[in-house]
DNA sequence: CATTAATAGTGAATTTTATCACAAATAAAT
DNA sequence: ATTTATTTGTGATAAAATTCACTATTAATG
C-alpha cells in the first residue's frame, strides 16, 4: 500500500496543480512555497509538506521549477492521462455542466449524458452522446467512464448513484442533497448548494 | 465570544438539520443518534457530541424528539429566519441556480441576480429582479443580502467577489476556480467542478 | 572564494478532530 | 417495584492535521 496522504493535502495539491496551470500560461518559471501558499490561501509549511509527500523536487534557495513541479504532480496525482466523465440528469444544471468547456480543457472529457426523459435526449443540441437513464450501468462500463456529475432530482439520486456504482464508476460529484454511501474504492464529493448556504449561515451565526 | 464549534461539526449539524426536515415530512417523531449517523454517513458518537455543543436536548433511552431537536438546531444555527441571497453571473449555471426552487423552500430567498451583460438581464424571463454587475455593491447593501452564489467566468471572479464583500455580504458559494480571500466575518465555500473532479481523480489514483 | 540571504525539507510540538468507553438516565418489560 | 435494555452525555484517549522551529542547501553578491 502506498503512503497515506491526508485528504486536505490532496485538496491542496489539486489547488496547487491548478495554480501551476495558470502560472504556465503566465510564463512563470520559478515559484516558492510562500508564493504558492499565498495564491491558494494556505500556509507555506503546509505546501512544502504536501509537495514533499511525493519526494523531494524543490531547490533550496531557488524554490520550485514550475514546469517540473507541474509534471511531477501530474504524474503522481494521475492528471497526465485524460479521464472520461459523464453527466447524469440533464436539467438546467446538468445542461450547464454538459456545456461547461473548462472541463475538456482540463483533461476531463465528457463522453455521455443521461436523463430519464427521452424527449430531452432528442431535443437537446449537443456533440456529446446522450442516453436514457436505464442504460447508465451498461454505458459506464462499456466506455470505462471513471467520473460522474450527478445532477438529478433528489428523489432519483439513490437509483442513479447505484447504477453508476454498478457500472464501475470511480468518483461522483454529487449535486443532490442525497447522501451517497459509496463502497470502498468509490469516492464522492458533495456539492449541494442548499447545504453550503446552510453551512455559511451557521458559520456567520455562530462565530463572533 | 461564544464557544468554538469545529467546522466539521457545523457541516454535520447542517446535514442533520436537513435530515430532520425530511423526517418531519415523513412523520417520524423520535430519532436516535445511531439513526441520524447512519443517515448522514457519520458516527453516532460524533452526532451526539455535535448536538451537545448546544446543550442537552436528548432523552437517555428514548433518543431525540425530532421536532424538538429540529427547532433547537434551527434556533442555534440561525435557520429560523429566512436569509436573502443573490446570484452573480447569469450564464447557464447562474440561471440554473436562479430557477432552483429548493432554495426558497429551504429558507433562502433569491432577491437579486446580477450580470455584466445587459442584454441578458432584459431577455431573461424571471420573477427575480436582475441588475447590472456594477450595481452589486449598492444592491447587496440596500437589500441587506447575506449570501451569494458566484457563477461568473473565472476572469471576472475577483472583481465580483470584491463588490459583494464591499456590499457587506456574509457568505459566498464560489463556483469559480478563483481563490477568494475573504476578510474576517465573511465565509467562502468553494464548489468548483474541475477541482472536485481533480480531487476524485487523485483519490482513486493514490489510495490502494 | 567567502559571505549572505533565501528557501526547501523535516522532526517535534501543538492543535484540532474523531473515537472510545462507560456512567447516568430512563423507557419498557416483567 | 424491580429488572433489563437502550441511549444520551461526556471525560479520556487516539488519530489526524497543522504549525513551529530549525538544519541543510544553494543562489546571489561582493
Amino acid at each position: 500500500m502506498k503512503k497515506q496522504i491526508p485528504i486536505p493535502s490532496i485538496e491542496r495539491l489539486s489547488a496547487i496543480y491548478m495554480m501551476l496551470e495558470e502560472m504556465e500560461a503566465e510564463g512563470v518559471e520559478k515559484v516558492s512555497s510562500k508564493e504558492i501558499a499565498a495564491r491558494i490561501g494556505a500556509q507555506s509549511h503546509n505546501v512544502r509538506k504536501d509537495i514533499n509527500y511525493f519526494g523531494e523536487i524543490g531547490n533550496a534557495r531557488a524554490g520550485y521549477v514550475a514546469k517540473k513541479l507541474k509534471a511531477h504532480l501530474s504524474a503522481k496525482l494521475g492528471f497526465n492521462k485524460p479521464k472520461k466523465a459523464c453527466v447524469v440528469g440533464i436539467g438546467r444544471l446538468g445542461a450547464a455542466i454538459l456545456f461547461y468547456n473548462r472541463l475538456a480543457a482540463r483533461g476531463f472529457s465528457l463522453v455521455a449524458g443521461f436523463d430519464s426523459n427521452v424527449n430531452k435526449l432528442e431535443t437537446l443540441q449537443t456533440e456529446i452522446p446522450l442516453f436514457p437513464a436505464h442504460e447508465i450501468t451498461e454505458v459506464v462500463r462499456r466506455k470505462a467512464i471513471e467520473l460522474a456529475a450527478l445532477a438529478v432530482p433528489a428523489a432519483a439520486a439513490q437509483e442513479a448513484a447505484g447504477k453508476l456504482i454498478e457500472g464501475g464508476i470511480k468518483g461522483i460529484v454529487n449535486f443532490t442533497p442525497f447522501v451517497i454511501k459509496p463502497p470502498k474504492g468509490v469516492f464522492v464529493r458533495n456539492m449541494d448548494l442548499v447545504g453550503e448556504f446552510r453551512v455559511l449561515s451557521a458559520l456567520s451565526n455562530i462565530t463572533f
